[in-house]
DNA sequence: CGTACGATCTGCT
DNA sequence: GCAGATCGTACGA
């Protein structure tokens, strides 16, 4: 089932973070269909945290979809060379977002690792942002598009990760940030389990 | 207009 | 463990 409008009108956007672990991120460009368990995430808390590009009200034309309403991509480019895929979630135009930090390939399996480049095996876990969007092939020109929609969406297909499977964390990169550097905002499914999780579903 | 730098990844040591 | 890649964005002059 594809995650409604009203499931990204949702204020706690750690707990939405923590709750999009195990659902199924997809993407369809060209009429190829794409999808992938998420495996880990980072949330950004809103003007206040210091992590975010929206810390201190900073609008800018980059930044303006997370200002807007809940249920959109933010995506924006890192270091010149990587493609970072976010969720904006959002109420009263509060500019959340959850980096979308590690996925394991389910559908489309083979057209993944044919336009990766890389001899990965079918049960490899991408793990790393800019590893995300290469495998889905999410880009910059892909912000700001609604979720709702039928080029990137998210979908529950029932897999329920148990609170013993994920791992909270610090987030990553983010020393600039200064205490809000030592936030646990990070989350991520147990190496071990990703794969029994995944086995339910088939591609 | 000039410039500094980043929510990273890879390959080499 | 560490440096290099590589460029849009943000910000100050």
């Amino acid at each position: 089932m594809k995650l409604s409008r009203a499931y990204y009108l949702n204020g706690d956007v750690i707990e939405v973070a923590r709750d999009l672990l195990g659902k199924i991120l997809f993407t369809n460009f060209n009429g190829v269909i794409k999808g992938g368990m998420i495996t880990e995430t980072e949330a950004y808390e809103g003007v206040t945290d210091g992590a975010s590009h929206a810390f201190g009200n900073r609008r800018t034309d980059r930044t303006e979809v997370m200002f807007g309403e809940g249920g959109r991509s933010y995506v924006y480019l890192c270091y010149g060379i990587h493609h970072l895929f976010n969720v904006v979630t959002n109420v009263e135009g509060i500019p959340h977002a959850i980096l979308i930090r590690g996925i394991l390939p389910i559908y489309g399996k083979e057209k993944i690792h044919s336009d990766t480049g890389k001899n990965h095996s079918d049960y490899r876990n991408f793990n790393g942002p800019g590893k995300v969007t290469k495998a889905l092939g999410i880009r910059t020109n892909h912000s700001g598009y609604d979720l709702t929609g039928g080029r990137i969406w998210i979908e529950d297909k029932g897999i329920i990760v148990d609170p013993a499977s994920v791992i909270r964390g610090p987030r990553i990169g983010v020393d600039y940030a200064g205490e809000d550097a030592k936030l646990e905002y990070r989350f991520r499914v147990r190496e071990g389990r990703i794969h029994q999780l995944a086995a339910s579903q088939r591609q």
